[in-house]
DNA sequence: AGCACA
């Protein structure tokens, strides 16, 4: 890790009467902010909240001299400046006008903003969370459902505890607990460029799949048996892929199971399987197209870009989904696919009393073909499906 | 503790 390079932060910065202040209190109020900065002059614009832990923020004086003032005195003073106890840092805003003081949250629009504390990135996917059907029960709109997520690094806030439980499930055990905060976002229609696992257009059935899409199938496939091999190239304008296992019985029991099956929910990506007349792959150990795990190496390279909950055991990865296997499925075996998982665990799926009482997520008719059980008694799985 | 919704 290289410290040289240009510095990060400039301390030489030219006046401006928008003063950026950090280091608030996790959502300071407006008022806070506004006592805080007064003495100095009328503020005559805000914006709080700002930054992915929301201790930010800037205010505008109508004049620069005010904003000049108020730097100048903390700049000299002893005691620094203070919101609930908490020093807050002041500098002169790069910018010379606040554009706008009202959050979008507030304004009504039909994309919604997400954001989910106490999660990291490789915490969540758009089939763990499974959006669609979540916010379905949110009465969101198919059409609406393109939508963004932020994920801050913090918990601090507590929801409602039916967001709260209905979120609670759906994500690894190590991930202590994880808060919805839901807002509008400015945007009105989302430009998603990639059915990914980290973005889905639902309205577009012919998005090209993310090239990346590799550590997807590895995920699906991984289920059924240790994948060796994963070869991935275009083909007369579709995409195959070729996948290793170790012998013909796991490569015979994935194929019956995912056959016909679509990898994104709502029947994107669909999988037609049958048997390659390749005996053992000779692909590159990792690349965008192809992965070798049985080379020691690339495996940990590869288990580096996996998404951590991908291994999880019983998780709802494999839930709620295309290829939705609660706990018990026939043919879905529920061990730790690849031997890389942290260590095996009851998944939410063996605990349906997790969010107990909690009528609304009564699972949907499944469209997997492993028979019913996802469609068993509202309270018997946690699974949406 | 570091500039505004990917």
């Amino acid at each position: 890790m290289s410290t040289s390079g240009p510095p990060q932060f400039r301390y030489t910065q030219t006046p401006s009467k928008v003063l950026h202040l950090r280091n608030l209190p996790w959502e300071c109020s407006e008022e806070e902010l506004v006592e805080l900065c007064k003495p100095f002059g009328k503020i005559v614009n805000t914006k709080i909240n700002v930054g992915a832990n929301r201790n930010q923020a800037f205010v505008e004086f109508p004049d620069l001299n005010q904003a000049i003032q108020m730097v100048s005195y903390y700049a000299s003073s002893s005691e620094p400046a203070q919101v609930r106890g908490k020093t807050v840092y002041i500098q002169y805003s790069n910018r010379h006008e606040i554009v706008n003081n009202k959050s979008p949250g507030d304004n009504p629009g039909n994309v919604l903003l997400v954001t989910m504390e106490g999660v990291e990135a490789g915490d969540v996917s758009i089939d763990v969370i499974h959006l669609k059907k979540l916010f379905c029960l949110f009465s969101v709109e198919e059409e609406q459902l393109r939508m963004y997520f932020r994920l801050l690094a913090l918990c601090t806030k507590l929801l409602p505890l039916k967001k709260q439980l209905a979120f609670r499930y759906l994500l690894p055990e190590h991930v202590g607990s994880c808060n919805l905060r839901i807002s509008y976002s400015a945007h009105t229609d989302l430009n998603i460029k990639f059915q990914s696992h980290r973005s889905r257009d639902y309205t577009n059935p012919y998005l090209p799949v993310n090239p990346t899409a590799i550590d997807g199938s590895l995920q699906v496939f991984s289920a059924f048996g240790n994948v060796q091999k994963i070869a991935i190239f275009e083909k007369n304008g579709s995409t195959q892929a070729l996948i290793q296992y170790p012998d013909i019985a796991t490569a015979s029991v994935a194929k019956e199971a995912l056959e016909g099956h679509c990898i994104y929910d709502g029947g994107y990506c669909k999988l037609h399987l049958s048997y390659s007349r390749h005996t053992d792959l000779n692909v590159k150990a990792y690349s965008d197209k192809s992965r070798d795990y049985t080379i020691p190496d690339a495996s940990l390279l590869a288990a580096s870009s996996q998404i951590p909950w991908q291994n999880h055991q019983a998780m709802p990865a494999y839930g709620g989904n295309a290829y939705n296997a609660p706990p018990g499925v026939p043919g879905m075996p529920h061990q730790a696919p690849t031997g890389q998982s942290p260590g095996p665990g009851p998944g939410y799926g063996s605990n349906p009393g997790s969010y107990g009482g909690h009528t609304s997520y009564q699972p949907q008719p499944p469209m997997h073909p492993y028979g019913n059980t996802a469609a068993g008694p509202p309270h018997s799985s946690p699974h949406i499906s």
